[in-house]
DNA sequence: GTAACTGCAAATCTTTTGCAGGCAG
DNA sequence: CTGCCTGCAAAAGATTTGCAGTTAC
């Protein structure tokens, strides 16, 4: 599949907010205060997720994080994410049959744009009709959480789709 | 994971709709009136999605059609998962980071409930104020469809969650 | 110092693919 | 007949796990 994140073409990476740095100061001594230790691997791990503008595999989290830390392995990587996950600082996000990634925005509700074609996750802020979990849905169903998904194509797949056509 | 399509107990296998071989039968011969060609796998699959009340993986498909036919092969039973959804007869559903599941009911738009402990899939009707898809959502993405995903803990999970406890 | 963390490699799970033979139309 | 289907087995992609060595606290 063809890379939307490696792609070095036009559009450039948006610098980080401004307060990006602080941002995951904030994140790193919220965990350290949890208990968690910090060490340099899981330090790469949280800067690498927090600084993209869409939600990462773990795969292009190990590659970002390696050219930081060349050794660090994708084990490692998983293991972050999913003690990132189980402690409520970023949100794994597995809308299709492809590998899963990993929603650094796990505070502010919200809802996903899902790009068939590549496969990129984006944040949506939700609507104002959006549904709201209902205590007992059908066949003593418990619902706890709703979000909605909005498939298409990203811009880039859109311009793509009409040059080859 | 335990599964709870296996599962032998109390709750009966809802016995099929009073329609349902004339459903199945329908399936086929639309199929088969676009040059599909007819053999015993492809009815088996056609048959085993048919008459689940919940979404099967493929590997599920695979068991119960070989109970029936004890030579099909996985691999077939995916080529023809992929068929019928190519054909618009079933839609693929990925939720979650597990095993894909498919959808036999692709004609009449509908959301789902999913399992957090099982997995397990299930229609859910769509509720009235339900979202729909723009032509332009933000940064150039072109929405095409919209999805509702209700997450919680089906009756039997909460059970035996219960139980545990 | 020690429990927690890491890297590596092997295992697991899901899905795809290549190819020789089989069968529906 | 012939081209589409099938089974088998191997490959591929994503994720998890076991274990010996390392390190933050």
């Amino acid at each position: 599949m063809w890379d939307p994140l490696s792609w070095g073409g036009r559009v450039r990476q948006p610098s980080p907010p401004a307060t990006w740095e602080t941002q995951i100061s904030e994140i790193l001594e919220r965990l350290r205060n949890r208990g968690w230790r910090l060490t340099a691997q899981r330090r790469a791990v949280a800067e690498v997720l927090s600084a993209s503008p869409v939600h990462l595999t773990a795969d292009q989290v190990h590659q970002r994080a390696a050219k930081r830390l060349p050794e660090i392995s994708l084990a490692t990587v998983y293991n972050t994410l999913h003690e990132l996950a189980r402690m409520g600082e970023v949100r794994e996000v597995a809308l299709d049959g492809r590998a899963c990634r990993y929603d650094p925005n796990a505070l502010v509700a919200h809802d996903h744009l899902v790009c068939r074609s590549c496969g990129t996750i984006r944040d949506i802020p939700k609507r104002d009709a959006s549904p709201e979990p209902t205590k007992e849905e059908s066949d003593g169903f418990e619902v706890s959480s709703v979000e909605v998904v909005y498939r298409g194509l990203c811009r880039r797949c859109r311009l793509r789709q009409r040059r080859s056509a």
